[in-house]
DNA sequence: AAGATATTGTTAATAAGTTAACGAATATTT
DNA sequence: AAATATTCGTTAACTTATTAACAATATCTT
């Protein structure tokens, strides 16, 4: 079983899976059958190595000189990381990013079904939103525990993210998606992953900036030029 | 100055300086002139060595028993990530989450002002969304370039992401924030940052089986049990 | 049927990031 | 004014992740 192999440690392959169950479906759609790491390495422009590292974690072996089966690798990949099976997850905060979540269709074949949507605003709630009627976030505790929900979603603004953390932890929700810009504190066992844009923003922000002063020198006082991206540079970074 | 100190290679204490930005910000409000490495840690529940590392590349020095100066550090960490003067971008894809981008207005303290929005559909074209216009696609690159634009956000399916990175490098942009699930392949110099939902809730997805598998065993045919979180088990993870 | 070739799976080496440790410096206190 | 305690900044150990190397194996070709 794939599950045994699930140490922790190995989060770098985790979060790549999606990206290689993205291609397998798409070569699945065309109707390939094997694929090699070497292939998806080309693809993914990725190294070799690390695929082949990677896909050893979910348990499936490929044969040489045909590569990995397609569909297996699908199944073993869906199952690895329970998107075979849909979880039910609350969502808090029906501002414009947590619209945005409601009314994306993808989540389904990743495995989370969000079944209910909250706000704390009086003003939003009974309104429809995405096709769901917003409710008073006072109901959450008690629908979560009815309803078995063990995954929220926070999409409120900084200030309000710990006390809806807070709630979840005491509803029995132990695995919180937060896109708020707050460091959420809980309970053991509950788990919490973070989506935070200023953290991605600040990346970019300080890639430009570092090519910015690798390719140009600073003028006197410090400030830097704008760049003029020269015409005849338009060239693909990798081959193939 | 602060930018000599700019290496590549310290990604990660770049991804957490928006949080340190936010916490001195919220420090600076209260009127708290001087902060130690120590309140930052206990604060933000990381390690005070890991702080003074991560506040060593923005170029300020603290002063010991006081701590570092809070207006100092906002100002050096708002310079080291050019969040100081704005950024101006265009964003392709009005759709849930381009919409949801437009309407964030936390963007303008990043730095970041979106200054014209696009869209391939017709149907969206010449609408408002978020109080802006959306405009053709094919407008991009004379638009781009006449306003001397060097940064796009991509908000548009999978399928057409491709296209709309080639359009943006084509048209001087050299910095792409892509909120597409993607590796899009770019000419050398152009940057891309990518947000990726997918990888992040695989992360959460495998966490959450992970402690399942760690906290209950598996039945014999290898289906897992819903947890039950004992209600006296409420306790914060770390004190303070 | 036997050799050649492509590709896996694992082990080793390198690099990167994190955590810990410790000397230096400066307020504060007695 | 001297001692003490707090905090910075740097150096070093450790852990984790990536890259590289290599032996084993299955398929294809002659």
């Amino acid at each position: 079983m794939a599950a045994e192999k699930a140490r922790a440690g190995n989060l770098m392959s985790v979060r790549r899976l999606p990206a290689y169950l993205n291609l397998f479906k798409q070569l699945n759609a065309t109707g390939r059958e094997f694929v090699s790491s070497t292939h998806i390495a080309s693809e993914l422009r990725l190294q070799p190595d690390q695929i082949r590292k990677d896909l050893a974690l979910t348990g499936i072996v490929g044969k040489p000189k045909s590569g990995y089966h397609v569909p297996a690798l699908i199944k073993a990949i869906e199952e690895f990381l329970r998107w075979d099976n849909n979880t039910d997850a609350f969502l808090v905060g029906a501002g414009n990013l947590g619209s945005a979540l409601l009314g994306y269709q993808g989540f389904a074949q990743h495995g989370l079904s969000i079944v209910a949507a909250f706000d704390a605003d009086p003003a939003k709630v009974g309104h429809m939103v995405q096709g769901y009627q917003i409710l008073p976030v006072e109901k959450l505790a008690d629908l979560a525990k009815r309803m078995h929900v063990h995954m929220g979603i926070i999409t409120v603004p900084a200030e309000h993210s710990q006390a809806i953390a807070d709630t979840m932890s005491f509803s029995g929700i132990n695995a919180i998606w937060n896109f708020s810009p707050v460091n959420l504190d809980v309970p053991d066992g509950v788990i919490v992953e973070n989506v935070d844009l200023a953290s991605s923003l600040a990346v970019l922000s300080h890639k430009l900036v570092f090519r910015m002063i690798q390719e140009h020198t600073l003028s006197e006082d410090g400030e830097l030029e704008p760049i003029a991206i020269p015409e005849d540079n338009f060239e693909r970074s990798t081959g193939e």
